[in-house]
DNA sequence: CGACAACCGGAGATACTCTCCGCTTAGCTC
DNA sequence: GAGCTAAGCGGAGAGTATCTCCGGTTGTCG
C-alpha cells in the first residue's frame, strides 16, 4: 500500500508525503515516539486525513522513518569496511549504531515493541542490518577478532539490548558495549 | 502517595486496593502492558474512579505490580547465594530474573520506558535489585568468576537489555546470556 | 446508635487515533 | 488554454482510552 503502486504519486501528494515524514522526524526527536499524529499533521500543514492516507497509523509511519535512517546507516556500514582493518570496521559500526539510536530517545523501544506485531517494513530494515552486520562480523571473524559462532542475529539482539538499557544513562553505553564486545571475542 | 499515610487504610479501601492488584496483574501478564485500565477496574470488580485513587495513573500501578514482584526475586535470590557455589549462584540468578520478565511479556520493556520519568517506585525496585545483584557479585567477585571492575548497575543494565531484546525471540536468550556472561568474566 | 470522615462508583470531560466524504486541483486531452 | 476526470485534500466526527468530580454510601469511633 502507498508503497509501490502501479501508477506515482501526484506531484501534491508526493510533496506532502515528504513533508509529512520531515514533520515525524522531527515531532519524534523532540518529544519521543509518542509524539500525536494529529499534531504531526498541523506541523506538516496537512490535515489528519492527509496523513491517515499516506501512512496507515503510528506504526507505519514510525516504521517508514526508521527505515530511511537504517538505510543511511547500513550504506555508512559498507564504507567503514573500507576504512578500518576488520575487528575495528566491526566494533566501530556498532558503536555508530548506537549513538544513533541513542540520538533518536526511545525510538529503539517503540521500534523493538513493533517488531512483535510483524510489520513488513521493519522486517524490512531488520534485513538491512543484518546485511550490513553479516559482511563486518564476517571479517571480523576471519581475522579471528570476534568468535566463529557469532551470527549476525546475535549482534544485532545484543546491540540493540544495551541500546535500549542504556537510554536513560548514556554515559553507561561504552563501558556495557566494551564488556559484551569481550564477550564476543575469541577465549584468550 | 498512598504508599505511607498517617493513618491506616479502612479495611474496604484496603480490600479494593488488593482486588485492583490481582487484576491489574492478571490483565498485564494476559495482554501485555496495554491492557486498559477500566477493564481492569471491571475486572476487579470496581468503579474507575476506585482504582484510581489508588493508583494515581497506568504507570503507577504497572509500578505498584512490578514492585511487588521484584521483591520476590531478590528474595529468592537471597536463598540462591546459600545453595550455589558463588560462580553459578550468580549466573543463577541472572537466569532467574531473566525467566521473570519472560514471563511478563513487553513488561520489561514498559518499566524501562518509566525509568526515564523518574518513577519513586522504580528507584525502589532498583534500589532492591541491586543490593540483590552486589551480593551475589560481590561473591563471585571474589571467587574470581567476575572481573573486578564490574559493578551490580552494570549487571542490571545487562541483564534488562538482553531481555529486552529477546522478547520476540526468547530461544535465543540463553546463547546471548552467555555471550554478555562471557564478557564480564576475567581474561584466561 | 449516631455522626462524620473516608470511600465508592459511574457519568462525563478531555485527548488521541483513525475514518468518511464532499470539495478542490493536478494533469491529461484536444 | 479550456474542460474533464480521477487523485488528492482536510476537517468534522465516531470510537475509545485515560483520568476527574462529586453525590451517595459505608466503615469506624465515641
Amino acid at each position: 500500500m502507498a508503497v509501490n503502486d502501479a501508477r506515482p504519486l501526484r506531484a501534491d501528494a508526493r510533496r506532502n508525503r515528504e513533508k509529512v515524514m520531515v514533520a515525524a522526524r522531527a515531532a519524534f526527536t523532540e518529544h519521543g515516539e509518542k509524539a500525536t499524529l494529529d499534531d504531526i499533521a498541523r506541523r506538516a500543514g496537512v490535515g489528519p486525513g492527509t496523513l491517515y492516507r499516506h501512512f496507515a497509523d503510528r506504526e507505519t509511519l514510525l516504521a517508514e522513518v526508521y527505515r530511511h535512517d537504517i538505510e543511511g546507516l547500513a550504506e555508512r556500514g559498507r564504507a567503514l569496511s573500507e576504512q578500518y582493518p576488520p575487528g575495528e570496521a566491526f566494533a566501530e559500526f556498532l558503536r555508530m549504531e548506537f549513538d544513533y539510536i541513542k540520538a533518536k530517545r526511545g525510538l529503539g523501544t517503540a521500534v523493538k515493541q513493533m517488531l512483535g506485531t510483524g510489520s513488513s517494513t521493519l522486517i524490512e530494515c531488520k534485513g538491512v542490518m543484518r546485511d550490513a552486520i553479516g559482511d563486518l562480523l564476517g571479517r571480523a571473524q576471519e581475522a579471528g577478532a570476534i568468535r566463529k559462532e557469532v551470527e549476525p542475529d546475535d549482534v544485532l539482539r545484543l546491540v540493540h539490548g544495551v541500546v535500549m538499557a542504556t537510554e536513560s544513562a548514556p554515559d553507561m553505553a561504552d563501558r556495557l558495549l566494551g564488556f559484551v564486545l569481550d564477550g564476543l571475542r575469541p577465549p584468550a
